[in-house]
DNA sequence: CCCTCAACTGATGTATACAACATTAGGCGA
DNA sequence: TCGCCTAATGTTGTATACATCAGTTGAGGG
């Protein structure tokens, strides 16, 4: 006994999953890059050069980009390269118009009622949304958007609702930034709205209405993609 | 001029995706062998025996089980194995609650009106049913729901909600053949419902009454689910 | 007889060389 | 000068050897 290995003592979750965490981040990764334009449509991906920047191989590059591909956010042709596909509008309007429904459905199908934590949570996204007001930044804007998403997703327990509400989230991020990056809608008036919006939220989650959270969030949406011009 | 090349003369579409469509085939045949249990849960799918079995390396392979992983439908294991999930309950649950309530975006957003071609395949269908009462089959009986399936999606044209229909759709395939394997329920029984369900869609279809066609639809998925002791 | 441990086996994950493919630049002839 | 053909280049797709990991089996010692 007394040995010297390496190995931990005992059921310490030794995280068994090293490879399979390293992807996720990387899909996330690059899947953030995409939504924040760092990655601009029609922009060549080569797996060379990603897998000599990450210093790993192509082999687990592909099978990120290949889970990308099949999230509609880049495409493969064999001997001409990955690129980050451009955002089509009729298939932009068909996923708003199916995000729409579904933002109902998470706050019908397994609610989860917001307890202390997740207001605690939310407040700060709202403090974020005020603060913006004094430093606008597109970026943050998108990011403070991402991070509003991904903590309403916790009002529903629906595994499969989440997966494929976050799939369609992250289909769309990135028209909002392409607008406004375009000028061609007003950022300190998104910013503006976007305040309101969460205020809104806000007051219904603090009195524990889902039902009027789904709807409030369904009209945010709705209105979101008529202001764009495209 | 004339050369003798084995090009193709001009713009024929001469399947630059040849890779692409060998890997849609083969998932989709992993993919049917695991719904029809071929492939039951738990048993282990070898990649290299799926490699030799088919002719080719390990490589396309892993892409298509990675995609059946994001599916749901395979769970891969670092130096154990990939092995075809397990139907949970309560999961099956949650898929199910998701589906009824995505049937009916399916007749509202971008609706797809049924022509005459249409009814015909669905006559079809129905036929297929009535037959079945002659000879029943339990496999006979899940390949015709799975053609009745991917004949319904034809109603809606909104691309990302068929997508994610036909995810969620083979996700549940599995354990209604598996109830009645395990004589849990009566293969005559549903069979009687099914045709009298194709009979009331028929009337629906004929009708061009696209909600009501959902209506139904939604009936007959949430009898389904009920009719199964779990 | 039982417990321990170490080597073995077979699995998935990774790295790398090669094949297939599309694009492009440049040379050659009419 | 124009057009076509060819070679070169860079890309994704495939095959394969190797690394890493988990379960198993069996020998050895108490």
């Amino acid at each position: 006994m007394a040995d010297t290995t390496e190995t931990e003592p005992m059921d310490m979750m030794p995280e068994p999953l090293r490879a399979r965490e390293r992807a996720e981040r990387i899909h996330a990764d690059i899947r953030s890059r995409i939504c924040m334009l760092d990655y601009p449509p029609g922009m060549k991906l080569s797996e060379t050069a990603l897998a000599a920047e990450l210093g790993i191989s192509r082999t687990p590059i592909r099978r990120v980009l290949a889970r990308l591909e099949d999230e509609g956010l880049v495409t493969s042709v064999h001997g001409v390269g990955t690129m980050v596909t451009n955002v089509d509008y009729s298939e932009m309007s068909q996923v708003y118009r199916l995000r729409k429904e579904l933002v109902l459905l998470q706050t019908v199908l397994d609610p989860v009622h917001p307890d202390a934590t997740f207001l605690q949570r939310f407040r700060a996204l709202y403090a974020r949304s005020e603060a913006l007001k004094a430093a606008p930044s597109a970026r943050d804007f998108s990011l403070l958007d991402q991070d509003t998403f991904l903590t309403l997703l916790d009002l529903t327990a629906n595994a499969p609702l989440r997966t494929m509400a976050e799939r369609l989230y992250f289909r769309t991020a990135r028209i909002w930034l392409q607008q406004v990056t375009g000028s061609q809608i007003d950022l300190m008036q998104e910013i503006d709205i976007y305040a309101r919006e969460l205020q809104d939220l806000l007051g219904a989650l603090e009195l524990g209405d889902l039902d009027a959270v789904g709807h409030i969030r369904r009209g945010h949406i709705s209105m979101s993609f008529a202001r764009m011009r495209v």
